[in-house]
DNA sequence: TCTGGGGTCCTAGGACCC
DNA sequence: TCTGGGGTCCTAGGACCC
Protein backbone atom coordinates (compact mmCIF):
# COMPACT_ATOMS: atom_id res chain seq x y z
CA UNK A 1 0.00 0.00 0.00
CA UNK A 2 1.49 3.47 -0.95
CA UNK A 3 1.92 5.69 1.94
CA UNK A 4 0.54 9.01 0.34
CA UNK A 5 -2.88 7.50 -0.01
CA UNK A 6 -2.61 5.93 3.35
CA UNK A 7 -4.58 8.78 6.35
CA UNK A 8 -2.14 7.72 8.76
CA UNK A 9 1.25 8.99 9.18
CA UNK A 10 1.70 11.06 6.26
CA UNK A 11 3.87 14.11 6.32
CA UNK A 12 2.32 17.25 4.42
CA UNK A 13 4.19 20.55 3.67
CA UNK A 14 1.87 24.05 2.93
CA UNK A 15 4.49 26.52 1.27
CA UNK A 16 2.87 29.84 1.25
CA UNK A 17 4.65 32.84 -0.02
CA UNK A 18 4.18 36.02 2.09
CA UNK A 19 2.78 38.81 0.08
CA UNK A 20 3.86 37.22 -3.34
CA UNK A 21 3.18 40.01 -5.62
CA UNK A 22 4.64 42.76 -3.63
CA UNK A 23 7.87 40.27 -2.53
CA UNK A 24 9.03 39.58 -6.20
CA UNK A 25 8.67 43.38 -6.92
CA UNK A 26 10.93 43.67 -3.93
CA UNK A 27 13.57 40.74 -5.31
CA UNK A 28 13.37 43.41 -8.31
CA UNK A 29 13.84 46.61 -6.78
CA UNK A 30 15.31 46.35 -3.54
CA UNK A 31 15.12 50.05 -3.15
CA UNK A 32 11.13 49.24 -2.44
CA UNK A 33 12.83 47.20 0.65
CA UNK A 34 11.45 48.43 3.70
CA UNK A 35 8.43 50.68 2.12
CA UNK A 36 4.90 50.46 2.26
CA UNK A 37 4.19 48.90 -1.01
CA UNK A 38 0.47 47.75 -2.97
CA UNK A 39 -0.13 45.87 -5.84
CA UNK A 40 -2.78 47.56 -7.42
CA UNK A 41 -4.46 47.81 -11.05
CA UNK A 42 -5.43 51.20 -12.71
CA UNK A 43 -8.22 53.20 -11.20
CA UNK A 44 -8.97 54.84 -14.43
CA UNK A 45 -9.90 51.63 -15.98
CA UNK A 46 -12.06 50.87 -12.34
CA UNK A 47 -9.32 48.40 -11.38
CA UNK A 48 -8.53 50.28 -9.06
CA UNK A 49 -8.02 47.99 -5.77
CA UNK A 50 -5.19 46.19 -4.27
CA UNK A 51 -4.07 42.69 -5.05
CA UNK A 52 -1.85 42.55 -2.40
CA UNK A 53 0.46 44.60 -0.29
CA UNK A 54 3.95 44.42 1.88
CA UNK A 55 3.74 43.92 5.75
CA UNK A 56 4.77 47.71 5.90
CA UNK A 57 1.39 48.40 4.08
CA UNK A 58 -0.29 45.69 6.29
CA UNK A 59 0.40 47.42 9.24
CA UNK A 60 -1.46 50.68 8.03
CA UNK A 61 -4.47 49.29 7.86
CA UNK A 62 -4.00 48.36 3.74
CA UNK A 63 -6.53 45.28 3.36
CA UNK A 64 -6.77 43.25 -0.24
CA UNK A 65 -9.45 44.29 -2.78
CA UNK A 66 -9.79 47.54 -0.72
CA UNK A 67 -10.48 50.10 -2.95
CA UNK A 68 -6.98 52.22 -3.95
CA UNK A 69 -8.04 55.74 -2.67
CA UNK A 70 -8.72 54.22 0.26
CA UNK A 71 -5.85 52.76 1.08
CA UNK A 72 -4.06 56.03 0.20
CA UNK A 73 -6.17 57.40 3.26
CA UNK A 74 -4.77 55.00 5.16
CA UNK A 75 -1.32 55.37 3.95
CA UNK A 76 -0.64 58.85 2.43
CA UNK A 77 2.96 57.58 1.61
CA UNK A 78 2.28 54.01 -0.17
CA UNK A 79 4.23 52.96 -3.24
CA UNK A 80 1.76 51.85 -5.71
CA UNK A 81 2.57 49.17 -8.75
CA UNK A 82 0.70 47.99 -11.56
CA UNK A 83 1.06 44.37 -11.78
CA UNK A 84 3.67 42.57 -13.47
CA UNK A 85 1.78 38.77 -14.30
CA UNK A 86 4.62 37.75 -16.52
CA UNK A 87 7.47 38.62 -13.98
CA UNK A 88 5.16 36.80 -10.95
CA UNK A 89 4.84 33.73 -13.53
CA UNK A 90 8.57 33.09 -13.73
CA UNK A 91 8.91 33.29 -10.38
CA UNK A 92 6.52 30.98 -9.61
CA UNK A 93 7.93 28.33 -11.96
CA UNK A 94 11.55 29.10 -10.18
CA UNK A 95 9.52 28.14 -6.70
CA UNK A 96 7.56 24.80 -7.89
CA UNK A 97 11.14 23.49 -9.54
CA UNK A 98 12.70 23.85 -6.36
CA UNK A 99 9.91 22.01 -4.33
CA UNK A 100 10.26 19.28 -7.37
CA UNK A 101 13.64 19.02 -6.32
CA UNK A 102 12.59 17.41 -3.05
CA UNK A 103 9.82 15.36 -3.73
CA UNK A 104 8.17 14.92 -7.37
CA UNK A 105 4.49 15.17 -5.24
CA UNK A 106 4.49 18.47 -5.33
CA UNK A 107 0.61 19.93 -6.24
CA UNK A 108 0.14 23.59 -6.85
CA UNK A 109 -2.82 25.15 -5.39
CA UNK A 110 -2.57 28.53 -7.02
CA UNK A 111 0.64 30.54 -8.09
CA UNK A 112 1.73 31.38 -4.60
CA UNK A 113 1.27 27.94 -2.54
CA UNK A 114 1.18 24.64 -2.50
CA UNK A 115 1.25 21.77 -1.11
CA UNK A 116 4.22 18.55 -0.71
CA UNK A 117 3.49 14.91 0.46
CA UNK A 118 7.19 14.30 2.02
CA UNK A 119 6.58 10.90 3.87
CA UNK A 120 8.72 9.34 1.53
CA UNK A 121 12.14 11.48 2.18
CA UNK A 122 13.36 10.58 5.53
CA UNK A 123 16.52 10.00 3.33
CA UNK A 124 16.71 13.62 3.00
CA UNK A 125 16.48 14.39 6.86
CA UNK A 126 13.71 15.63 9.07
CA UNK A 127 10.66 17.26 8.16
CA UNK A 128 11.47 20.51 10.01
CA UNK A 129 15.31 20.48 8.10
CA UNK A 130 13.62 19.63 4.99
CA UNK A 131 11.46 22.54 5.44
CA UNK A 132 14.46 24.77 6.95
CA UNK A 133 16.76 23.89 3.89
CA UNK A 134 13.68 24.91 1.53
CA UNK A 135 12.55 28.15 2.90
CA UNK A 136 17.05 28.67 2.87
CA UNK A 137 16.87 27.89 -0.88
CA UNK A 138 13.95 30.09 -2.00
CA UNK A 139 15.20 33.00 0.26
CA UNK A 140 18.61 32.89 -1.42
CA UNK A 141 18.14 32.33 -4.89
CA UNK A 142 14.90 34.27 -5.57
CA UNK A 143 15.19 36.87 -2.35
CA UNK A 144 11.92 35.63 -1.64
CA UNK A 145 10.23 35.00 1.99
CA UNK A 146 7.47 32.23 2.12
CA UNK A 147 5.89 30.35 5.12
CA UNK A 148 5.71 26.43 5.74
CA UNK A 149 3.31 24.66 7.54
CA UNK A 150 4.03 20.69 8.19
CA UNK A 151 0.99 18.29 9.24
CA UNK A 152 0.08 15.28 8.75
CA UNK A 153 -3.14 16.33 6.52
CA UNK A 154 -3.70 19.26 3.54
CA UNK A 155 -5.89 20.96 5.94
CA UNK A 156 -3.43 21.07 9.08
CA UNK A 157 -0.41 22.04 7.22
CA UNK A 158 -2.70 24.81 5.44
CA UNK A 159 -3.58 26.00 8.70
CA UNK A 160 -0.08 25.76 10.10
CA UNK A 161 1.34 27.34 7.23
CA UNK A 162 -0.83 30.82 8.64
CA UNK A 163 0.99 30.55 12.30
CA UNK A 164 3.95 31.82 11.47
CA UNK A 165 4.19 34.75 9.01
CA UNK A 166 6.69 36.04 7.37
CA UNK A 167 9.58 33.15 7.00
CA UNK A 168 7.74 30.49 9.84
CA UNK A 169 7.97 27.24 9.93
CA UNK A 170 4.89 25.76 12.05
CA UNK A 171 4.73 22.01 12.85
CA UNK A 172 1.28 21.15 13.87
CA UNK A 173 0.82 17.60 15.29
CA UNK A 174 -2.54 16.30 15.55
CA UNK A 175 -1.87 16.10 19.40
CA UNK A 176 -1.68 19.75 19.58
CA UNK A 177 -4.98 20.67 17.74
CA UNK A 178 -7.01 21.29 20.95
CA UNK A 179 -3.78 23.48 21.97
CA UNK A 180 -2.85 25.48 18.44
CA UNK A 181 -5.68 24.97 16.28
CA UNK A 182 -9.42 25.13 18.39
CA UNK A 183 -8.86 28.53 20.29
CA UNK A 184 -8.76 30.04 16.46
CA UNK A 185 -11.55 32.12 15.76
CA UNK A 186 -14.16 30.64 13.83
CA UNK A 187 -13.69 32.69 10.32
CA UNK A 188 -10.01 31.91 10.62
CA UNK A 189 -10.54 28.37 9.21
CA UNK A 190 -9.84 27.93 5.48
CA UNK A 191 -13.29 26.58 4.24
CA UNK A 192 -15.32 28.97 5.93
CA UNK A 193 -16.03 32.26 4.53
CA UNK A 194 -18.28 35.51 6.30
CA UNK A 195 -21.73 33.78 5.22
CA UNK A 196 -20.61 30.28 7.28
CA UNK A 197 -18.94 32.37 9.74
CA UNK A 198 -22.64 33.94 10.46
CA UNK A 199 -24.44 30.80 10.15
CA UNK A 200 -22.27 28.95 12.91
CA UNK A 201 -22.92 31.51 15.29
CA UNK A 202 -26.44 30.76 15.29
CA UNK A 203 -25.18 27.48 16.71
CA UNK A 204 -23.20 28.95 19.41
CA UNK A 205 -20.02 28.26 17.30
CA UNK A 206 -17.37 30.99 17.86
CA UNK A 207 -14.21 29.16 17.67
CA UNK A 208 -12.19 26.17 15.65
CA UNK A 209 -13.02 24.06 19.09
CA UNK A 210 -16.36 25.03 19.04
CA UNK A 211 -16.80 23.41 15.59
CA UNK A 212 -14.90 20.19 16.21
CA UNK A 213 -17.50 19.16 19.36
CA UNK A 214 -20.24 20.79 17.82
CA UNK A 215 -23.46 18.18 16.91
CA UNK A 216 -23.12 17.21 13.10
CA UNK A 217 -26.92 16.36 12.66
CA UNK A 218 -27.35 20.18 13.64
CA UNK A 219 -24.31 21.07 11.32
CA UNK A 220 -25.57 18.71 8.30
CA UNK A 221 -28.79 20.82 8.40
CA UNK A 222 -26.85 24.25 8.42
CA UNK A 223 -24.65 23.94 5.81
CA UNK A 224 -25.26 20.44 3.83
CA UNK A 225 -22.28 17.92 3.37
CA UNK A 226 -19.95 21.10 4.22
CA UNK A 227 -21.02 21.19 7.52
CA UNK A 228 -20.09 17.50 8.66
CA UNK A 229 -16.23 18.08 6.57
CA UNK A 230 -16.07 20.94 8.26
CA UNK A 231 -16.31 19.54 11.94
CA UNK A 232 -13.86 16.28 10.69
CA UNK A 233 -11.53 19.11 9.61
CA UNK A 234 -11.66 21.16 12.76
CA UNK A 235 -10.70 17.59 14.30
CA UNK A 236 -7.87 17.36 12.30
CA UNK A 237 -9.31 14.44 9.52
CA UNK A 238 -8.70 15.71 5.88
CA UNK A 239 -8.09 12.45 3.67
CA UNK A 240 -7.34 14.36 0.49
CA UNK A 241 -4.07 13.15 -1.01
CA UNK A 242 -1.28 15.35 -2.66
CA UNK A 243 -2.35 15.24 -6.43
CA UNK A 244 0.55 16.29 -8.34
CA UNK A 245 -1.54 16.26 -12.16
CA UNK A 246 -4.13 18.20 -10.53
CA UNK A 247 -2.70 20.92 -12.42
CA UNK A 248 -3.14 19.84 -15.68
CA UNK A 249 -6.65 18.52 -15.07
CA UNK A 250 -8.58 22.28 -15.83
CA UNK A 251 -12.34 21.97 -15.78
CA UNK A 252 -12.92 25.28 -16.94
CA UNK A 253 -11.37 28.10 -18.86
CA UNK A 254 -12.74 31.98 -18.58
CA UNK A 255 -11.93 35.65 -19.30
CA UNK A 256 -14.01 38.39 -17.48
CA UNK A 257 -13.14 41.97 -17.91
CA UNK A 258 -14.80 45.26 -16.24
CA UNK A 259 -15.84 48.32 -18.54
CA UNK A 260 -14.38 51.55 -17.67
CA UNK A 261 -17.79 52.74 -18.15
CA UNK A 262 -21.16 50.98 -17.62
CA UNK A 263 -22.53 51.05 -21.10
CA UNK A 264 -25.59 49.63 -23.03
CA UNK A 265 -24.00 49.86 -26.38
CA UNK A 266 -24.88 46.79 -28.46
CA UNK A 267 -21.97 47.00 -30.31
CA UNK A 268 -19.35 47.98 -27.56
CA UNK A 269 -21.19 44.58 -25.99
CA UNK A 270 -20.87 42.57 -28.73
CA UNK A 271 -16.82 43.64 -29.22
CA UNK A 272 -16.29 42.70 -25.47
CA UNK A 273 -18.06 39.40 -26.09
CA UNK A 274 -15.91 38.96 -29.21
CA UNK A 275 -12.48 39.82 -27.54
CA UNK A 276 -13.11 37.66 -24.85
CA UNK A 277 -13.99 34.66 -27.11
CA UNK A 278 -10.75 35.31 -28.66
CA UNK A 279 -8.89 34.89 -24.91
CA UNK A 280 -10.46 31.93 -24.00
CA UNK A 281 -10.25 30.34 -27.25
CA UNK A 282 -6.98 31.09 -27.50
CA UNK A 283 -5.95 29.95 -23.81
CA UNK A 284 -7.90 26.53 -25.25
CA UNK A 285 -5.43 25.95 -27.63
CA UNK A 286 -2.14 26.46 -25.77
CA UNK A 287 -3.71 23.46 -22.89
CA UNK A 288 -4.98 21.81 -25.77
CA UNK A 289 -8.39 21.40 -24.77
CA UNK A 290 -12.31 21.49 -26.42
CA UNK A 291 -15.10 22.13 -24.72
CA UNK A 292 -18.63 21.04 -24.41
CA UNK A 293 -20.20 24.09 -22.86
CA UNK A 294 -20.32 28.25 -23.02
CA UNK A 295 -21.24 30.15 -20.06
CA UNK A 296 -21.34 34.04 -20.05
CA UNK A 297 -21.47 36.03 -16.87
CA UNK A 298 -23.30 39.32 -17.42
CA UNK A 299 -22.93 42.10 -14.27
CA UNK A 300 -25.11 44.89 -14.49
CA UNK A 301 -24.44 48.42 -13.22
CA UNK A 302 -25.99 47.71 -10.06
CA UNK A 303 -23.75 44.51 -9.51
CA UNK A 304 -26.71 41.97 -10.30
CA UNK A 305 -24.76 39.71 -11.19
CA UNK A 306 -26.64 36.69 -13.90
CA UNK A 307 -24.83 33.69 -15.38
CA UNK A 308 -26.19 31.57 -18.77
CA UNK A 309 -24.96 28.50 -20.32
CA UNK A 310 -25.39 25.96 -22.96
CA UNK A 311 -25.06 22.56 -23.55
CA UNK A 312 -23.49 22.41 -27.25
CA UNK A 313 -23.92 19.04 -28.95
CA UNK A 314 -20.49 18.92 -30.02
CA UNK A 315 -17.25 19.85 -28.91
CA UNK A 316 -15.87 23.48 -29.76
CA UNK A 317 -12.78 25.08 -29.94
CA UNK A 318 -12.12 28.10 -32.22
CA UNK A 319 -13.08 31.58 -31.20
CA UNK A 320 -15.82 32.01 -34.00
CA UNK A 321 -17.81 28.95 -32.52
CA UNK A 322 -17.17 30.35 -29.19
CA UNK A 323 -18.05 33.78 -29.60
CA UNK A 324 -21.30 32.89 -31.96
CA UNK A 325 -22.41 31.04 -29.09
CA UNK A 326 -21.65 33.33 -26.29
CA UNK A 327 -23.48 36.52 -28.41
CA UNK A 328 -26.42 34.07 -28.47
CA UNK A 329 -26.95 33.78 -24.84
CA UNK A 330 -26.11 37.59 -24.41
CA UNK A 331 -29.08 38.53 -26.71
CA UNK A 332 -31.24 36.37 -25.46
CA UNK A 333 -31.04 37.35 -21.69
CA UNK A 334 -29.99 40.90 -21.81
CA UNK A 335 -32.72 43.26 -20.39
CA UNK A 336 -30.65 46.04 -22.22
CA UNK A 337 -30.07 48.05 -18.97
CA UNK A 338 -26.15 48.79 -18.63
CA UNK A 339 -23.54 46.69 -18.48
CA UNK A 340 -20.72 46.42 -15.45
CA UNK A 341 -18.48 43.95 -16.56
CA UNK A 342 -18.76 40.60 -19.01
CA UNK A 343 -17.17 37.33 -19.17
CA UNK A 344 -17.17 34.07 -21.37
CA UNK A 345 -16.27 30.64 -20.03
CA UNK A 346 -15.23 27.81 -21.36
CA UNK A 347 -17.15 24.64 -19.54
CA UNK A 348 -16.78 20.64 -19.85
CA UNK A 349 -12.95 20.80 -20.85
CA UNK A 350 -12.17 17.53 -22.76
CA UNK A 351 -8.12 16.97 -23.92
CA UNK A 352 -7.87 16.99 -27.30
CA UNK A 353 -6.28 13.30 -27.39
CA UNK A 354 -9.18 12.30 -24.92
CA UNK A 355 -11.85 13.31 -27.00
CA UNK A 356 -10.37 11.31 -30.06
CA UNK A 357 -9.98 8.03 -27.33
CA UNK A 358 -13.48 8.77 -25.54
CA UNK A 359 -15.03 8.89 -29.70
CA UNK A 360 -13.23 5.76 -30.48
CA UNK A 361 -13.92 4.32 -27.13
CA UNK A 362 -17.70 5.16 -27.75
CA UNK A 363 -17.92 3.55 -30.56
CA UNK A 364 -16.05 0.84 -29.79
CA UNK A 365 -18.06 0.16 -26.99
CA UNK A 366 -21.35 0.59 -29.17
CA UNK A 367 -20.13 -2.61 -31.54
CA UNK A 368 -19.36 -4.34 -28.81
CA UNK A 369 -22.46 -3.78 -26.72
CA UNK A 370 -24.88 -4.33 -30.23
CA UNK A 371 -22.72 -7.54 -30.76
CA UNK A 372 -23.47 -8.71 -27.03
CA UNK A 373 -27.10 -8.22 -27.37
CA UNK A 374 -27.09 -10.30 -30.87
CA UNK A 375 -25.89 -13.10 -29.49
CA UNK A 376 -28.18 -13.25 -26.45
CA UNK A 377 -30.80 -13.13 -28.74
CA UNK A 378 -29.87 -15.80 -30.62
CA UNK A 379 -28.85 -17.41 -27.29
CA UNK A 380 -32.86 -16.30 -26.34
CA UNK A 381 -34.69 -17.25 -29.53
CA UNK A 382 -33.16 -20.92 -29.22
CA UNK A 383 -33.90 -21.25 -25.81
CA UNK A 384 -37.52 -19.68 -25.45
CA UNK A 385 -38.33 -19.66 -28.61
CA UNK A 386 -39.41 -16.27 -31.22
CA UNK A 387 -42.49 -15.72 -28.95
CA UNK A 388 -40.42 -14.02 -26.50
CA UNK A 389 -38.35 -12.24 -28.10
CA UNK A 390 -40.46 -10.68 -30.39
CA UNK A 391 -42.81 -9.26 -27.58
CA UNK A 392 -43.07 -5.75 -27.78
CA UNK A 393 -42.10 -5.06 -24.70
CA UNK A 394 -38.52 -6.61 -25.15
CA UNK A 395 -37.83 -3.71 -27.39
CA UNK A 396 -37.52 -0.38 -27.30
CA UNK A 397 -38.29 2.40 -30.53
CA UNK A 398 -34.36 1.52 -31.51
CA UNK A 399 -34.85 -1.89 -31.82
CA UNK A 400 -32.84 -2.86 -28.58
CA UNK A 401 -33.57 -5.07 -26.15
CA UNK A 402 -35.13 -3.44 -23.12
CA UNK A 403 -33.38 -2.61 -19.92
CA UNK A 404 -36.19 -4.74 -17.92
CA UNK A 405 -36.38 -7.27 -20.71
CA UNK A 406 -32.02 -7.25 -20.42
CA UNK A 407 -32.39 -7.89 -16.18
CA UNK A 408 -34.91 -10.44 -16.69
CA UNK A 409 -33.33 -12.55 -19.01
CA UNK A 410 -29.56 -11.67 -19.82
CA UNK A 411 -28.92 -13.15 -16.09
CA UNK A 412 -29.65 -16.15 -18.04
CA UNK A 413 -27.34 -16.11 -20.66
CA UNK A 414 -24.66 -14.91 -18.51
CA UNK A 415 -24.71 -18.42 -17.31
CA UNK A 416 -24.42 -19.58 -20.50
CA UNK A 417 -21.57 -17.75 -21.67
C1' DT B 1 -17.29 58.55 -5.21
C1' DC B 2 -16.07 51.47 -3.29
C1' DT B 3 -15.88 46.48 -4.39
C1' DG B 4 -10.83 42.68 -10.12
C1' DG B 5 -10.26 38.34 -12.28
C1' DG B 6 -9.08 33.55 -12.10
C1' DG B 7 -10.93 29.35 -10.51
C1' DT B 8 -13.48 24.96 -7.73
C1' DC B 9 -17.19 22.70 -5.57
C1' DC B 10 -21.93 22.24 -3.99
C1' DT B 11 -27.02 22.73 -4.16
C1' DA B 12 -31.48 22.73 -5.98
C1' DG B 13 -35.17 22.46 -9.25
C1' DG B 14 -37.11 20.76 -13.51
C1' DA B 15 -37.09 17.48 -17.38
C1' DC B 16 -36.99 12.97 -18.57
C1' DC B 17 -36.60 8.01 -18.13
C1' DC B 18 -37.56 3.65 -15.97
C1' DT C 1 -58.55 5.87 -12.31
C1' DC C 2 -54.56 7.21 -9.79
C1' DT C 3 -49.82 7.77 -8.95
C1' DG C 4 -44.12 6.19 -6.21
C1' DG C 5 -39.44 6.78 -6.14
C1' DG C 6 -34.73 6.61 -7.97
C1' DG C 7 -31.22 8.19 -11.25
C1' DT C 8 -29.16 11.37 -14.54
C1' DC C 9 -28.68 15.51 -17.16
C1' DC C 10 -29.05 20.44 -17.65
C1' DT C 11 -29.15 25.03 -15.86
C1' DA C 12 -28.55 28.81 -12.43
C1' DG C 13 -26.83 30.52 -8.41
C1' DG C 14 -24.01 30.75 -4.23
C1' DA C 15 -19.95 30.14 -1.23
C1' DC C 16 -15.25 30.11 -1.01
C1' DC C 17 -10.26 30.69 -2.16
C1' DC C 18 -6.09 33.28 -3.97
Amino acid sequence: MNKRFSTKGRIIFHVDMNSFYASVEMAYNPDLKGKPLAIAGDPEKRKGIIVTSSYEARAKGVRTTMPLWKARELCPNLVVLKPNFPRYREASKHIFQIMSSITPYVEPVSIDEGYMDVTECAHLGQPLDIAKHLQKRIKDELDLPCSIGIAPNKFLAKMASDMKKPMGITILRKREIPEKLWPLPIEDMYGVGEKTANKLKTLQIYTIGDLAKADVLHLKNLLGINGERLKNRANGIDPRPVDPDSVHEFKSIGNSQTFPYDTADETELKQMLHQLSEKVAERMKRKQVVCENIQIMIRYFDRKTITRSHKLHDFVENKEDIYRVAVDLFLSHWTGEAVRLLGVTAQHLVEKEEMSKQLDLFSYEHEAKKEKLYRAIDYLTEKYGKEIIQKPEAHDDDGYISTSFQKDFLDDFKHKE
